[in-house]
DNA sequence: TCTGGGGTCCTAGGACCC
DNA sequence: TCTGGGGTCCTAGGACCC
């Protein structure tokens, strides 16, 4: 194209910021429970298997951290109070506080529900109406806003780039102690020309992709800080920690982070897991489990008028060996039926008897828009796995219409639904589970 | 101590195509 | 008898993040 040009805004030009709620679940649920405030609170970690999803700071002071298994969680604080955590709650918290950080630039790259990526490099004029506001003055106004409107703290981080920002923001963050949280600072700005010093004594693992395995890689090639990290050769780094890893990190060692702030991140896969809370063993059993992860799946497809062409299905031992078989199909689809049929002959051979822990399916290649109608493989019309496309697609949209009335609990598969016994017999499983296989899952 | 559930990205080998 | 090079897609596994 002629007549374009393009401008490259230098990265020392940039300014980014790195916002990331205090204890963000936990935060939400003192919101609607303040009595718990001031004492140790966990999220998550409900369950014999469960996992620690967040920590108050108070539950923190007795060694409790996000990811802990539950059982060592209530042994570290047994006092502590446990809740089950309610994402949907979380989620409409989180899109509140991103529309304020929306307020200050259209550049917000959000990385979870209670952190993003900000680019304020052209909000500074903006909002300083010709008197330029400065990174650490728009993070101070964020951090009012987020405590006045929603009564929620956040810290941030002022950089150059990404990673140097989230690095601040960790900085800027509350500490746990045994005397109670001790504040941080709130915002802690790095400028260019303090990005080394700033960086060089952190240990390598505070970098952000550095985990056990590349930490035990780097700690055999004397590494232990992200200076001694920046003194090592490119190549050696790119020939221990792979091309893509090494070369990266490498540029991290050295304050160097040219990523843009991707406001319009897309999803690339949809999935459901479940840990359960014994071992199956059986064939049927699996089979079962995976007529509700389609199920859940497909509906999550349908809400975000997503369709996938591959489906993949991890399964993973009692011993944690996890394995994953995927496949793709022809076209794209958002039907529960489709993925279970996909996910069943998956599955098909492997064998459950050492004992499954969790099973899951996800989807990926994703198309937008509605699924492939897969007419003339899906075979005649009739009930079970080849029931007509069209069918299908009719069920699909009732079961749509009733969550969306009744809430997703109002319908589902017959095979995972509670069947109460009744005196006229009606509604009683007669012999064995045949007769409400998985094939008549919808 | 015994390891969640939502994801993203990378690697490596093989099939296939031109 | 010895068998290119580049690109894309698929599959399986693994590391990592919050």
């Amino acid at each position: 194209v002629t007549g374009v040009r393009l401008f490259v805004m230098p990265s020392t030009d940039r300014t980014i910021l790195h916002v990331d709620m205090d204890a963000f679940f936990v935060s939400v649920e003192l919101l609607d429970a303040p009595e718990l405030r001031g004492h140790p609170v966990v999220v998550g970690g409900d369950g014999p298997r469960g996992v620690v999803a967040a920590a108050s700071y108070e539950a923190r002071a007795f060694g409790v951290h996000s990811a802990m298994p539950a059982v060592q969680a209530r042994r570290l604080c047994p006092h502590a109070t446990f809740l089950a955590g309610r994402y949907e709650r979380y989620a409409q918290v989180s899109r509140r506080v991103m529309a304020i950080f929306g307020s200050f630039t259209p550049l917000v790259e959000p990385l979870s529900l209670d952190e993003a990526f900000l680019d304020v490099s052209g909000a500074l004029r903006v909002h300083g109406r010709g008197a330029a506001l400065s990174g650490g003055e728009i993070g101070r106004h964020i951090r009012r806003r987020v405590l006045d409107e929603e009564g929620l703290t956040c810290s941030v981080g002022v950089a150059t780039n990404k990673f140097v920002a989230k690095l601040a923001s960790e900085a800027a963050k509350p500490r746990a102690s045994a005397g109670g949280p001790v504040p941080g600072e709130g915002v802690t700005v790095v400028d260019g020309d303090e990005v080394l010093a700033f960086l060089h004594p952190l240990p390598v693992g505070a970098l952000w992709g550095v985990g056990p395995a590349t930490l035990a890689r780097l700690s055999r090639l004397g590494v232990v800080t992200v200076g001694d990290l920046a003194r090592i050769p490119r190549d050696v780094v790119a020939h221990t920690l792979g091309q893509a890893a090494g070369h990266h990190l490498h540029a991290l060692a050295h304050g160097v982070d040219e990523r843009p702030v991707e406001p319009d991140q897309r999803a690339k896969s949809v999935g459901h897991e479940e840990t359960f809370a014994t071992d199956r063993y059986t064939a049927r059993e699996v089979q079962r489990e995976l007529v509700r992860l389609a199920d859940a799946v497909a509906g999550r497809l349908r809400r975000h008028g997503l369709a996938g062409r591959t489906v993949t299905v991890k399964v993973r031992f009692s011993d944690f060996r996890t394995i994953t078989r995927s496949l793709t199909l022809p076209g794209p689809v958002d039907s529960g039926g489709a993925l279970l049929e996909a996910a069943r002959s998956l599955v098909a051979d492997v064998d459950p008897s050492p004992g499954v822990r969790l099973l899951g399916l996800s989807t990926s290649n994703l198309r937008q828009g509605a699924a492939e109608q897969l007419t003339l493989l899906d075979g005649p019309r009739r009930a079970g796995p080849g029931v007509a496309a069209a069918d299908r697609q009719e069920t699909d949209q009732a079961v749509d219409r009733i969550r969306e009335r009744f809430g997703a609990g109002a319908i589902g598969p017959a095979t995972v639904a509670h069947r109460p016994r009744r005196a006229d017999g009606l509604g009683v499983k007669t012999r064995g589970d045949q007769q409400w296989g998985p094939d008549r899952a919808e």
